[in-house]
DNA sequence: ACCGGGTTCTGACAAATGTCATCGCGCTCC
DNA sequence: GGAGCGCGATGACATTTGTCAGAACCCGGT
């Protein structure tokens, strides 16, 4: 009995070199690849994987988001998020999205393997040392508004644009990045978008 | 008479299944794989491969850089800049570094197969619609100094740590600053990091 | 009914940031 | 040898940011 896969990644090349390498394994069978997360669903409709790897940056729709709608809608098939970054909000968003692994890209080779059987045996897998450092890096302290702010932020854009762009006044603005920033511990706009991005908290 | 090959990138997951992807092609062989910028030359002394192809992002040393010292001390060797991001200044940097090839990850498989076998016959392989890109930002309008401001303005410190880290005065940065978001056509320090690091100024 | 917390606003203030003119130094190119 | 350019600095200035206090509103819980 072989465990049905399906991969999702945006790098062809990378999607097609894990499918050759996942399908040299007796016991795995790659039966779809999709480059979009908005594909990601309907592949998994037609072809009924047993696991879904889903990379999270992805065009259309994220990993995450996919993993969300495939808990949902396809049940039957477990979630391991596979991607580059262990940015500890990843790991505590791909959990809420209902997936049931997380593997980071730079794990070994069998490391894959072995999550995909573990998954299948009903296990939840993840690497320690990333579990471990989400929990560091804790819930997030941010209010949902203070959030869009710093989301608007991102881009570089002035008070002004920022206050646009939400229909807020630029003191409301100025007083969510205020609050942003002390809670980030940073000491302006850039820090804060940056310690909150990396904490998992946009 | 197989073509021997040097394969570097950081993320072993993506490596691993890289080399196997490769090594099934038969006038391949997958010589060395390294992890580290660092590693490249002495593998590459070591073994002799035909070509290497390296990913841009790694630790030790990025793989520009190691482009730059593998022409130089392996010169038989050939080398393909083989990465994430087809940003238009990784291409510039590759093309003065001495790469002969770059390919972007997500292009087919067989893409990468080709290119490897193209360069073999001594050509130059660049995807067209990069090195347009390419020439359309042109050449960065950015002096040195402007250049190292932007560097260190891009971890989100303030003037006073920027002057600090490259023992300038305050004013002075503040004055590079300002020539680098009038030249990337920004209104803050944000936007113009953001700006000249996607165009590959940085 | 009251309290607390999040949202939205205002106004005021200090600090940081961005702009500009100007200076001197050293280098390169003609 | 002078013109031009990048580097580094200074000082003055306007603007933008960040901080703080206060006030109104809505909502959920006690």
């Amino acid at each position: 009995m072989t465990i049905r896969l399906l991969l999702a990644d945006d790098q062809v090349l990378v999607r097609q070199a894990l499918g050759t390498l996942l399908d040299l394994e007796d016991d795995f069978e790659v039966v779809a690849q999709v480059g979009r997360g908005d594909e990601v669903v309907g592949a998994a409709l037609k072809c009924s994987p047993d696991v879904a790897l889903l990379d999270i940056e992805m065009p259309g729709l994220d990993g995450l988001a996919a993993a969300a709608v495939l808990a949902e809608q396809v049940p039957g098939c477990r979630v391991v998020v596979l991607t580059t970054f262990g940015r500890a909000g990843y790991l505590r968003r791909a959990m809420e999205a209902g997936a049931v692994g997380f593997v980071v890209k730079d794990a070994p080779a069998e490391a894959l393997g072995d999550a995909i059987r573990r998954v299948m045996q009903g296990e939840r897998v993840v690497d320690p040392a990333l579990a471990v450092a989400t929990l560091a890096a804790g819930e997030s302290p941010l209010t949902a508004r203070e959030r869009d702010v710093l989301i608007a932020a991102r881009g570089g854009g002035s008070v002004a644009e920022i206050a646009g762009s939400l229909y807020l006044s630029e003191g409301t603005v100025r007083n969510y990045l205020s609050g942003a920033i002390a809670k980030t511990g940073a000491r302006n706009r850039m820090g804060a978008v940056r310690v909150a991005d990396d904490r998992g908290w946009l």
